[in-house]
DNA sequence: CTTCCTGCAAAGAGTTTGCATTTGT
DNA sequence: ACAAATGCAAACTCTTTGCAGGAAG
């Protein structure tokens, strides 16, 4: 199930919104981004500008917000201080081993995980966007230097 | 595995740090929180302001960083836009399931999370602190009402 | 031609930090 | 005594919002 500015123009309307060229944009880098590249609004900014692109701020947030919502972007929190999207493809479906200490992300799949998701949302009545499972945990390097913050 | 102030004492101790009252009165709250109960920054404040403990945010702020990095406290990402913050016991753990649209969250247990988290930092040579499944979803009542935000 | 969207600037929320003072060990 | 923790206020970061002009359906 990959979006195209056609199939996202679709869903928009159906919901009385528009399909707008920064939009495309938008949808197009994430679509491009190599697997497991995760952006924030200011790295999405930057790219954009790169690119010859100035989209502002403010429209990348309603964006990155409307597409979560949505069920296009997957919002990571990468315990950072600041959220990350990606894709959402089963496909590449991944969760994330954290550490607490240096912010390091390990990323790893498993399949169970968005078993449990469908069965619980199932159950409820919800309609599943996303599912992860967030590990926070002190990496090797850090269990040697404890005494540090 | 339950947390007492001579045993936060000790492991205080042992990193050079030291038990202060303002530490000793913030754990007492979380340990005698309802089960499910969850604290932010800014609740644990109002509860201590209400009981006539005067702690100043700085402070509240730096044990709640502090005590999630030992594994006493779990720090919670409900979508809210802050933190929210609960003992971290594994006879109580728990996972969410967060309507992306109304911010209900609905917590669930599963016992086959914890070992997936556990067999995951065992091979990475990680030291687990916790482990959360999010599901971020909508839930029935807002399906129903698709058009507004 | 109406409604939605954008960009700008300003505001807002939550959190962090520098520093003088106080307090554990 | 000495290092660490607190409280205060100011700073900071990320994110949201109001509004006027511009664009999509």
């Amino acid at each position: 199930m990959t979006y195209t500015a056609a199939s996202l123009r679709t869903e928009l309307n159906e919901r009385g919104w528009r399909l707008t060229p920064q939009r495309e944009i938008i949808l197009d880098i994430f679509q491009n981004l190599p697997n497991g590249n995760h952006l924030s609004a200011e790295d999405l900014f930057e790219v954009l500008r790169l690119k010859g692109e100035n989209i502002s701020l403010s429209t990348i947030y309603r964006t990155l917000k409307m597409m979560s919502r949505m069920g296009i972007l997957r919002e990571l929190e990468l315990a950072e201080g600041h959220k990350h999207y990606e894709i959402n493809q089963p496909s590449h479906h991944h969760h994330h081993l954290i550490c607490v200490k240096c912010n390091k992300a390990i990323e790893f799949k498993n399949e169970s995980i968005l078993k449990i998701g469908s069965k619980m949302t199932l159950k409820e009545g919800y309609q599943l966007l996303d599912c992860q499972l967030t590990i926070h945990a002190i990496c090797p390097s850090c269990q040697r230097s404890l005494m540090t913050d």
